[in-house]
DNA sequence: GTGCAACCTGTTGTATACAAAGCGTGCAAT
DNA sequence: ATTGCACGCTTTGTATACAACAGGTTGCAC
């Protein structure tokens, strides 16, 4: 399984943690590692060229943004939400976003609209050549970035965390039919931003989440498949 | 500078880190640790008797709540939030809690209202006996306890962030003058949840906040005398 | 006496060695 | 054939040893 490895061998000697964390966030927001996959720390450690401990911080890292799951002497799995985390994790983006995306309609700057069109036609490249992983981590991406416009940190690190289970949540329970993400949505948006027209940005931003949570298939009470084993097998399925 | 301490040399076994983890949070929570001291590894590894290891991951989750900020290189620290953090994390709270006290309401069971209670009966207790720092403590764990009733994991845990750091903040900031953390609002608010007025719990718990962030003195832009002193000598500030 | 520089000490960063706990496999007994 | 137990292999948990870095101190030169 590789996963980055555009570097070589010899490492920079610095924050090599932050990159093995960077790299496996970007792998899972691209979903590229489905949820459920064991990530084994000699496997990981052999990929990225680094010691377990390294790879053990950034895998504590990741389950503190709970984006795996670490069990104990069992080891460490990409996580898989629950239908009524992912219902939780909309809810919370539904409260908190709409404030960000107003606040950030207030203070944008000119390079900051500039950055979010950027930004947008990003997500249209890679929508072009058919790479919705790519797509779907800088949507992801979008919200945090107006987030930062906000200049809230401590919101942003929150935004941050949704939006990151976010993707998982969308691997597991998006809805074939549903139309592709809406990508006007993100366009009437920056539009709001750069008229400073927060009230609007700040609904543009409810109704855009309210449509991404009902695209989700949020019906099915057990998570799917891969669980199933797993259900059986010795730890049992806790919440639903 | 003994921390806990209940239990001896033989460990359970199990949870090291989480109990390192714990006891910090407490004792920072209590402001029994001062914003700014230093936390070096190998003093809290033979304090608590376990590896560096232990240690590390324990600080590592610490400084994933900010409660603590490691400084490559140099270590870890009591996190000493700025004027404009202690404004946002009030900010965000002032945006998420009403919504969790209004769910609260709508939820609580006899039990639940019964544990508030007990809640507040232990606060009075502490102030009586002058324990200032088990009080803010038990005061901030009280509003955890209603995130947690309002039944949303994930933002309980980002309220349980705000609260950790909210301790600091009124490590830093309180103003003296201020009357002490009027206990009635907690009172009133315990009342409307059993009632089941979410309304009246949301707009109880937004002025309550409001009264605490107002209680702040937030005028002064640097980080205060302790991290001068710090700045001067090698070791940190140990006792309170 | 002051300023600079090299060293020295103490602390953190990383790797590795060892201990312990799961988990699967295979054999034996019913 | 199935069930239960026991052994061994694999993986994680923890401690420790070593390397690298930061800061302070000492000594020298001016």
């Amino acid at each position: 399984m590789q996963i980055t490895t555009d570097r070589s061998v010899p490492n920079d000697r610095k924050l090599q943690t932050d990159e093995v964390t960077a790299a496996l966030t970007v792998a899972i927001h691209q979903h590229r590692i489905a949820p459920g996959t064991k990530l084994g720390e000699d496997e990981l450690a052999e990929i990225f060229g680094v010691s377990r401990t390294i790879i053990r911080a950034a895998l504590q890292s990741l389950a503190h943004l709970q984006l795996v799951e670490v069990q104990r002497n069992r080891g460490a799995f990409v996580a898989q939400p629950s239908v009524r985390e992912a219902n939780e994790v909309f809810e919370a983006r539904e409260l908190v976003e709409p404030r960000t995306a107003h606040t950030a309609a207030m203070r944008a700057t000119k390079s900051d609209i500039k950055r979010l069109r950027k930004h947008i036609a990003e997500e249209h490249a890679a929508l072009a050549r058919s790479d919705s992983g790519a797509a779907l981590h800088l949507s992801g991406l979008f919200h945090v970035e107006i987030a930062r416009i906000a200049d809230q940190t401590t919101i942003t690190r929150f935004v941050e965390a949704l939006v990151a289970r976010s993707s998982l949540i969308i691997a597991l329970y998006w809805r074939r039919e549903s139309a592709l993400c809406e990508e006007h949505a993100h366009h009437e948006l920056v539009d709001a931003i750069a008229k400073g027209d927060g009230v609007r940005a700040g609904e543009l931003m409810h109704s855009h989440l309210v449509r991404l949570h009902n695209a989700l298939d949020l019906t099915e009470a057990a998570p799917t498949l891969l669980s199933l084993k797993e259900a059986l097998s010795g730890r049992a399925v806790l919440g639903v």
